[in-house]
RNA sequence: GCGAGGGUGGCUGAGCGGCCAAAGGCGGCGGGCUUAAGACCCGCUCCCGAAGGGGUCCAGGGGUUCGAAUCCCCUCCCUCGCACCA
């Protein structure tokens, strides 16, 4: 695989550079070659099969990056996503593990339509020919899959089982067929889901087209039956992030409280719902939203209602006041004081909030208040804060503002002096009212009426409605995509016509298709049986080896797809095709955005993008995914930096050709040598073990960022050692090999070239990752090292010290180290120390420094005199290194006295000699 | 408005009760290696200091503690999500 030893390339270079410049290439001759060893690899590891996972694996480590979207691109977001899973992937199967690490595309939805629009294709043979080209540059970028595994959406071997689940779910009563106004995308020509409309322009998440709403018949999942479920397990998945789950609650919008009914005579009673039934003493008008059936009602007698409710609907979201409302003549009762309060159609009340009417407060809520101002409608205070409140009951007007806090009834008949909370639950059994719990999650509207997704497997019959096709006529496939206006299933006049499969008579397929986001709310459990022929998934199977342990993928999905993929699993176990399995991922990371090298967003318009293509092309895939792992935690995002990619791929291949100069002979070494080199070896190898130790644990946090640090300090470490001394060959080569193994997840490619260079056998993405502990005291020796080649430095510098010849450092001696054990966990440090008879004998010299440690109130902790001095020796040749000075480490009873009573534990005495 | 997450040295960013003047990277400065360049290596990069010392410091203010960048409270600012939600 490696091609020409360095040594031959190094003397052409030699003969050829002379006195001029060597050019990039040249530099680049001296190292690997990636456009050469990546390939080679790539194909090594798909003939060793090494990604593939059998299927009688048990409980395999479950490691998932989100499917992209068939664009045909590969851009920088995805090559983060899945670099990420596939060094999680490589690290877990090194480590021993078995892992399923799938791939796959979801390749339903519009865009392929208006790519086949444009280039006069179909968007079968469009997306095919995506697929193909991303599988490619997902090769190239030497990701590891089990490509056995993979699945596309679009392929009817797999939305037969969308349409099958969806008569599941229709057996089940899962399946509503509802009117409703709905989100209306005019450029997609499609209805949307609610949560597929963003922000406050309320725009397509497809196309940032705004949308309109239409009146339309669709086809809903009942989500919203899982509405608690799916709200209160958030709790549990603690290996999520807390936003993801804070925005899922948000999004299913639990509200605890209570419904009460209002009798309007001659109209009958009106439920309300209302999270402040404490304040129900307060009402004083009653407001029914426009589009609440007794409003309609009022609306065929009142001529100004009628008007109002016309107006309103006829309005755009924010068009009218929030203050906007009419009076309809009417009273209700108000069940708690008997009183008659005025009934009003108001815009702000909204029809599918709670039940579309309530009673309203003025005084304690801010829209009601602005309501009643506007109308001159009295404002009647009920609560007022309790005693401990930071607020003084004084200092409230509720005409000016209102009091929103919980607090204490005022004005409430018998109930005055009850707190809030009290009142709430008094008043649901006084006024015979119910504890209710709404949500703000609507069921989940799938019809959408385009060509490129999976056909609703219904048939609308005249004599009996809709109805499903037969399980054994699955799937309903996609007729010949043809170029029209509309909906091209609607144009496949052969296609739709069939006849009905319950009565036999002539009858109509469901033109709509489903929303694609089916495709990819059960995904994960195809990949554990992708051929399967008889069932969506092996339900054995995916029971052993669901949930997903890692899932990886973008925060744009963190309601939408998550929220769906929850609903599936958790309905899927409910009709027992799983077995236990609540939840489909337990750990998730949402990756950060790849910014471009100005900071923003990468965009067309700004012209800050950065292909991969073109980086694989110029640095290889390795120096691309070491440069993305290495620029920050995964969840946070960071800027495209051209010095960071030259980084990488310098750092690459500078422990390249470390290895190759080792391997060649270049890097001298020796068995056994002087004590000195025993030493440094020591210190070297004890390093060897607190990188693996670190970089393991800062693997398994998804902290990759830290490990690739830790590995970074290890090669320097290894390149120090080789110039100042003759190495020991086994600690240098373990060395070596070790930065390469923990490198290995990262940097596959360079990786197995090094592992090959050192002569070892087998594949490198195979080999057993190195297993350490942290060397006892490596925390304290580190920081004593340091500490005292900074006090060294400081010294020098204070000084003023020119050319250093000579430095002795004196450990200090056992006795001071006595006292600061005895001070550590001493109360009062002096007399503890004094009473110890051991210590008595050293007087006033002990009872000094005991008085020193007791004035700093803390005690650290060191290492004992002999392990300190150990250190010090091994580290000695950092110092020998840095400032060109013969270094001597002395015990401190071989130590001059003077020099010796200067050293305290962690602190050794520095004498500096000119 | 509600909720979540944040504000650390020239920048980036780790740390989240003592070992913190605060990792790493970048940038800047000086030095080594080299015919030279790159790469690599060694320092310095808040202020004062002629032997490892002292001072100030982690958005601002207050508090808890022997001790706070780290815990609590308030204020300001940023980012994200939801929002006429009863």
């Amino acid at each position: 695989m490696a091609s020409i030893p360095r040594r031959e390339r190094y003397s052409s270079v030699a003969l050829s550079g002379g006195a001029k410049m060597a050019t990039e290439s040249d530099q680049r001759d001296r190292g690997f070659d990636h456009t050469e060893i990546e390939p080679a690899w790539q194909e090594a590891w798909a003939e060793a099969d090494v990604f593939r996972i059998p299927d009688d694996a048990e409980d395999p480590a479950y490691v998932l990056a989100m499917f992209p979207y068939t664009s045909g691109n590969l851009h920088m977001g995805h090559v983060r996503n899945y670099t990420i899973t596939d060094a999680f992937a490589r690290f877990e199967r090194m480590r021993g593990e078995e892992v399923l690490h799938p791939m796959g595309w979801d390749s339903f939805g519009l865009p392929a339509e208006n790519a086949a629009e444009e280039r006069d294709t179909n968007p079968r043979d469009w997306t095919l020919s995506c697929i193909d080209s991303m599988r490619e540059q997902l090769t190239r970028m030497g990701f590891g899959y089990d490509w056995e595994r993979e699945v596309a959406t679009c392929d009817p071997d797999y939305y037969r089982w969308n349409q099958w689940l969806f008569e599941r779910f229709h057996e089940e009563g899962l399946v509503e067929r509802q009117g409703a106004e709905l989100n209306w995308c005019p450029s997609c020509e499609t209805v949307l889901a609610d949560e597929q409309v963003e922000g406050e322009d309320e725009l397509c998440w497809r196309c940032d087209t705004p949308i309109e709403t239409r009146e339309m018949d669709q086809w809903f999942l009942s989500i919203t039956d899982y509405a608690e479920e799916l709200y209160e397990a958030l709790d549990d998945l603690e290996g999520w992030p807390n936003n993801v789950r804070e925005m899922q609650r948000n999004w299913i919008g639990k509200q605890e409280g209570a419904s009460v009914a209002f009798e309007i005579p001659g109209y009958g009673e009106v439920d309300i719902f209302t999270t402040r039934l404490d304040t129900i003493y307060g009402a004083t008008y009653f407001s029914l939203a426009p589009g609440h059936p007794v409003a309609q009602e009022i609306a065929e007698k009142n001529d100004e209602v009628a008007e109002y409710v016309e107006m309103a609907a006829a309005a755009d979201e924010d068009e009218l006041d929030v203050t906007s409302g009419v009076f309809t003549g009417e009273y209700a009762i108000n069940p708690a004081t008997g009183e008659e309060i005025p009934v009003y159609v108001a815009d702000y009340v909204l029809t599918d909030i709670g039940t579309g009417a309530l009673y309203a407060v003025p005084a304690h809520d801010d829209r009601d208040h602005e309501f009643a101002t506007a109308h001159d409608i009295p404002i009647q205070q009920v609560v007022e804060p309790t005693e401990d409140a930071d607020i003084d009951p004084e200092e409230i007007d509720i005409q000016e503002a209102a009091y929103t806090e919980d607090g204490v009834l005022v004005n409430s008949g018998e109930f005055d002096g009850l707190t809030s909370e009290e009142a709430r639950e008094r008043f649901v059994e006084e006024f015979d009212g119910e504890h209710r719990t709404e949500y703000n999650l609507r069921d989940w509207g799938i019809s959408r009426q385009r060509y490129w997704g999976t056909p609703i497997p219904m048939v609308w019959c005249d004599d009996c409605g809709a109805v499903p096709v037969p399980e054994e006529d699955l799937p309903v496939e996609l007729p010949e995509f043809v170029h029209t206006t509309g909906n091209p299933l609607d144009a496949a006049e052969d296609w739709k016509h069939v006849s009905c499969p319950e009565c036999g008579a002539d009858a109509v397929r469901e033109t709509d298709t489903m929303d694609t986001f089916i495709g990819s709310s059960w995904y994960f459990l195809r990949y554990v049986s992708p051929g399967l022929e008889d069932a969506p998934f092996d339900s054995e199977r995916a029971s052993d080896w669901m949930p997903v342990d890692q899932y990886v993928g973008g925060i744009e999905h963190a309601v939408m797809h998550l929220l769906y993929a929850r609903f599936f699993t958790k309905v899927l176990d409910d009709v027992d095709l799983l077995d236990g399995i609540r939840e489909p991922f337990e750990n998730l990371t949402n990756q950060g955005m790849v910014l471009g090298e100005d900071g923003n967003k990468m965009s067309k318009s700004r012209g800050n993008g950065v292909s991969p293509q073109r980086i694989i092309d110029e640095y290889g895939a390795d120096t691309a995914r070491l440069f993305i792992m290495e620029a920050a935690q995964p969840e946070k995002e960071f800027a495209w930096s051209g010095e960071g990619v030259r980084s990488a791929h310098d750092f690459l291949q500078n422990l390249y050709t470390l290895a190759v100069e080792y391997e060649t002979g270049e890097v001298t070494t020796a068995d056994g040598g002087s004590d000195d080199d025993a030493a440094i070896a020591e210190y070297v190898a004890r390093e060897i073990e607190a990188t693996v130790a670190s970089a393991t644990a800062e693997y398994e946090d998804f902290r990759f960022n830290h490990a690739l640090q830790a590995v970074r300090e290890l090669v320097s470490l290894l390149r120090r050692y080789r110039e100042v001394t003759v190495v020991d060959p086994e600690t240098f080569e373990d060395g070596l090999v070790t930065a390469t193994k923990l490198l290995a997840p990262v940097a596959p490619h360079v990786g197995e070239e090094i592992w090959d260079e050192l002569g070892n056998d087998g594949l490198l993405v195979e080999a057993v990752w190195p297993v350490a502990e942290t060397p006892e005291g490596h925390i304290l020796e580190r920081r004593l090292i340091e500490d005292t080649r900074e006090d060294v430095r400081d010294i020098i510098e204070t000084v003023g010290i020119e050319d250093p010849a000579e430095i002795t450092l004196a450990v200090a001696s056992a006795w001071k180290h006595q006292v600061a054990d005895v001070a550590r966990d001493a109360e009062n440090v002096v007399p503890a120390v004094m009473q110890n008879e051991e210590l008595q004998r050293y007087g006033e010299e002990a009872a000094d420094y005991a008085k020193e440690l007791a004035g700093r109130g803390h005690v650290e902790e060191f290492l004992s005199p002999d392990r300190e001095q150990a250190a010090l020796d091994r580290a000695a040749w950092l110092i020998e290194r840095e400032f060109d000075a013969d270094v001597t480490v002395l015990a401190a009873e071989d130590a001059p006295d003077d020099l010796a009573s200067k050293a305290e534990p962690g602190r050794p005495a520095i004498d500096i000699a000119e």
